[in-house]
DNA sequence: TCGGAATGTGACCTGTCAGTCATATTCATA
DNA sequence: TATGAATATGACTGACAGGTCACATTCCGA
């Protein structure tokens, strides 16, 4: 967490830092990313730069931090209570808020991104390897639940299926992103809809059964 | 393309040198592998590497190139005929051959996630860039295919699937990755069964039709 | 207005990196 | 064995990194 130096110190000040940390770091992993660069840019001393920051880490903490927090911002409310809609219901949600989210902060989602493929920083065993789990988590619990009002079928691979949705998660942003701003909102919402019914009925044809 | 220098080495010598080099890829991503280190553990000197090699891009993309060849290797069979079989099954041998190489070369596996991941390398844009979209014409071919024969629902978005499915690919390779080694041939090749199954016929409960 | 605490500053430190080059060694051929 | 070509070598360069610190400036309560 960055001092109590970095918090008096009046607000423009404070979001020019971050935002060029967060321009910093939407562009280049961990490593790669100049607090030299910052400072130089935001025309701070290099000096000052640690009296309110421990070191980069700390920096680096900070901006995922924010992240993480507005990205709770739209998951909360579907996570307060995940029982009370249908499996498919559910999901369906969680793909639009992530898809919402991406579209309102695409350089958080750069960031975390980059930050969740970089295996190789020290940072990443570290922030990720111990919450990834809850989020395979929550979704390993809403497929048993799913399973036991049978929405869902009961000869299911609960382990693999919660992997693979979690990806599928994935998967969807980036193609929004991929396609870029001339998609709208509408289309996307669309998109969501017919991953949700792939996921459900497949894309094979239906056999007929008589 | 290394030197002809190189390539007159003892093939002990060359072995260890590119031994080293996957050791140095299959960990850090580009920027972050050091030549000096590979240098300095193969044991011949720093000039000698600069005669072997143009440059530190010039040995990665070798260790690429070798990594492309392998793959090749697995694939080959498949993609000189792909009509000839139906969708799902050309499908289902994409995906087992995929986890088969992850399999028998997780080095190389490592190396390749690390430099798709590393979007901020100069190379990215480079050398992926102008492959994957092959890719997944690829997988657009298939599902035309498989649509006019009547074997996917004419209703699919076929970019987006084809989107999907690449990731399906690399999500469940990943998958055998995370379950590591003790997860035996055959279970793997459930696996892949189970998920081809889940994306023919979804994962819902079939409608009842009378 | 004074004095101590808080804040600002940038030259400097150590380390690492990719890449170079003058020089030494080895090798093949005549 | 003599000679020129091929190969080996590692100290060196310049760039950049994160982080430090002695000193300068500002601020604020008494």
């Amino acid at each position: 967490m960055p001092t109590s130096t970095f918090f008096n110190l009046p607000l423009d000040k404070r979001n020019k830092i971050i935002d060029l940390a967060i321009g910093e770091f939407e562009h280049l992993p961990y490593d790669k990313a100049s607090v030299n660069r910052i400072v130089k840019e935001s025309g701070i001393a290099k000096g000052s730069f640690y009296q309110y920051f421990e070191d980069k880490k700390d920096l680096y903490r900070y901006v995922i931090h924010l992240i993480v927090e507005e990205k709770l911002k739209y998951l909360s409310p579907l996570l307060s209570d995940p029982d009370s809609h249908g499996f498919f219901a559910v999901i369906e949600e969680l793909f639009k808020s992530g898809i919402q989210f991406a579209r309102e902060h695409p350089r958080y989602v750069d960031i975390a991104r980059i930050h969740l493929a970089d295996t190789a920083s020290p940072l990443y065993r570290e922030m990720v390897k111990e919450h990834l789990p809850r989020n395979q988590e929550i979704f390993r619990h809403l497929i048993d639940l799913g399973i036991r009002r049978g929405e869902i079928r009961e000869d299911v691979d609960v382990d693999f299926l919660a992997h693979l949705i979690t990806d599928m998660n994935y998967s969807v942003v980036d193609y929004t992103k991929k396609m870029g701003g001339d998609i709208l909102d509408d289309q996307l919402m669309n998109l969501v809809g017919r991953l949700l019914k792939y996921l459900k009925e497949g894309i094979g044809v239906p056999r007929v059964t008589i």
